[in-house]
DNA sequence: CCAATAGTTAGCGGTTTTGCTAAATATTAT
DNA sequence: ATAATATTTAGCAAAACCGCTAACTATTGG
């Protein structure tokens, strides 16, 4: 899977790159049952296999695995594989260090107006 | 456009309303463009015409006014009519509340574990 | 080995999003 | 009134997203 000489895309900037993790990220958030998910993986048990987590939805199982793996591709869950299992847990860093950087380009108000 | 008796959807409760608030915000946030409005109206003006803002992407007009109107529709910034203009400035206590309120369910330890 | 369990991958159809061009609206200037 | 400016609305096509079913992989247990 790794990049062949072939398929090579265009050299990225690191704020290019850092530009797609928030992408990946809040594109992460932004649908309901994603968000749900870390909720219950934060109130519900901290280690969670991916069928307790399936369990509390009414979608089917593949959609649920989707919705993992597009939390894990944005880094906001872990996974370890357990045997037959994987374990998901919160990488509660990432979330709350991203959103809050974000934030602090709006809160700072003197910051602002220098721009100006 | 208001609710007609044909049309009408089955009643909301206070909660269903709340997820959807945040479902808007989410999504509002979750595309690049619409993310730099909001600190191209924090850091270049606080107050913009709709034209100073679309003129600082390749995009074209009607695309920008779009995504306006999602992030209005979302709350994120206030538009103010000025004759032939519309001024956008941001909202910004909503966007810093919500991201902040939805940390918040995450930041306390002590009081995910009395979940478990 | 064989069956059951845990979970993912593949692929399809329907809906939503996005960006464009063209046309419409509204306000100001001549 | 007419022209120019600022911005939105309408409508279309391409892309992305979402949920489903079916099939697949991998590990455990008999």
């Amino acid at each position: 899977m790794a990049d062949s000489p072939t398929d090579m895309e265009p050299p990225q900037s690191r704020a290019e790159q850092e530009l797609e993790r928030l992408d990946r990220i809040f594109a992460a958030l932004a649908h309901r049952q994603r968000r749900q998910i870390l909720l219950i993986i934060q109130f519900r048990g901290a280690r969670l296999t991916a069928s307790q987590i399936a369990g509390r939805f009414s979608c089917t199982w593949p959609t649920t695995s989707r919705h993992l793996r597009v939390l894990e591709h944005a880094g906001l869950v872990n996974v370890e594989a357990r045997g037959r299992e994987r374990i998901y847990s919160l990488n509660n860093d990432l979330m709350a260090g991203t959103l809050a950087g974000w934030l602090a380009w709006f809160e700072d108000e003197e910051k602002a107006q220098a721009f100006k």
